[in-house]
DNA sequence: AATATACTTGACTGATTAGTCAGTCTATGA
DNA sequence: TCATAGACTGACTAATCAGTCAAGTATATT
């Protein structure tokens, strides 16, 4: 039904991914779509629009792929666990995304209606975060920077395994070393001095 | 003598920082700057020489900045926490540059020279983090993973006390808290579990 | 004073771009 | 069969932009 909208995403992606979005013209995206100029704008009024639209997709798609085989029976740790290393693969296998994605996401471009529509998808991560401090394994330390850590945390492990070409077994290990330094950053009480 | 080079690299990060650096004409930074255009392509031969130009004035300025009271004599971690301290001070009470500049990171932009001679500027950070590792501080994770780690955690921690208006000894205490986070995570050992 | 060198200027250009528009095509349904 | 709606098209336009250039000015050198 929607599929020339699809195909608009799906090829915007693919040449912001590897051009930058402002180099970008919105004819080469269409070309690319195999779509004539119109029909961008049709669907999409303007060129910031369509980002708009990139940014959700990706989101999409990277919270789509967080859910799958969620451990929903499992403690909290197991749990936020699962969701750092399925974060980190997803971005290892579609890292032309992953920076498109962070490119966006400073950009400034994207509206608030986009970005609400996003967090609520995500919802289920604030919630097994809430649930790490209820069970009192975070503490003193407010809730939504203990998220953010994290997050960025996982976008360093991620770079990280992007520029050191780690996969399988090696890539499995180093973000569970990634989540162990936050999960004890973030736990931990004693000094370590 | 170089202070039409100058006022046209301030110039561009007041632009930059406001409007991003895609939305910025040359025509208007040659303005701002009050200099003519030829005057601009005269120090920088194309617009993406100008953005390298800005990067490694704004990462001259951190190194400045961070710099300044460097305690010497002090053990590694007291060197790094105040390495840590100054540079979220930075980014806080330069908080659109501290955005341009990640901006600026992350697009690709900057050439290998300009990442270069940023590099050497700031080596004294590389050797406190590799005295954190022959003092035994940090082991079991690759050197210039740990770096990664401390660096955006501090970007992250500067991104929070921007949104939530921190300063003075609250901001102190944030920082504080943000570095040993960071600290206890990658020097501690024993499961948390 | 004469010459050379480096700096400075802004009008100009060729290329490019976001977005428009006048009209065609396709599907539904009465 | 005809009518209406709206998806779809791509040539076109008005505007913008990076970068050039010919000419001018300031400074230094002989």
């Amino acid at each position: 039904m929607n599929t020339k909208k699809d195909q608009l995403i799906e090829a915007a992606i693919d040449l912001f991914a590897h051009e930058g979005f402002w180099n970008t013209p919105t004819t080469r995206i269409a070309k690319h779509a195999k779509v004539g100029t119109g029909t961008l704008f049709h669907y999409f009024p303007t060129k910031a629009a369509l980002i708009d639209g990139v940014y959700v997709q990706l989101k999409h798609e990277i919270s789509a792929y967080l859910k799958r085989g969620y451990p929903e029976t499992e403690g909290v740790k197991t749990r936020l666990a699962h969701i750092c290393q399925r974060y980190v693969e997803w971005g290892v296998h579609n890292s032309a995304r992953s920076v498109l994605l962070e490119q966006i996401r400073l950009s400034s471009m994207v509206s608030d209606t986009a970005q609400r529509q996003v967090t609520e998808e995500n919802r289920f991560i604030f919630q097994v975060m809430e649930e790490c401090f209820r069970e009192g394994f975070f503490t003193d330390i407010p809730q939504d920077y203990a998220l953010m850590v994290m997050v960025t945390q996982m976008n360093t492990a991620t770079r990280y395994a992007i520029v050191q070409g780690l996969q399988g077994k090696l890539l499995t290990r180093h973000v569970e070393q990634s989540f162990e330094i936050c999960w004890r950053g973030l736990s931990g009480r004693g000094r370590t001095t």
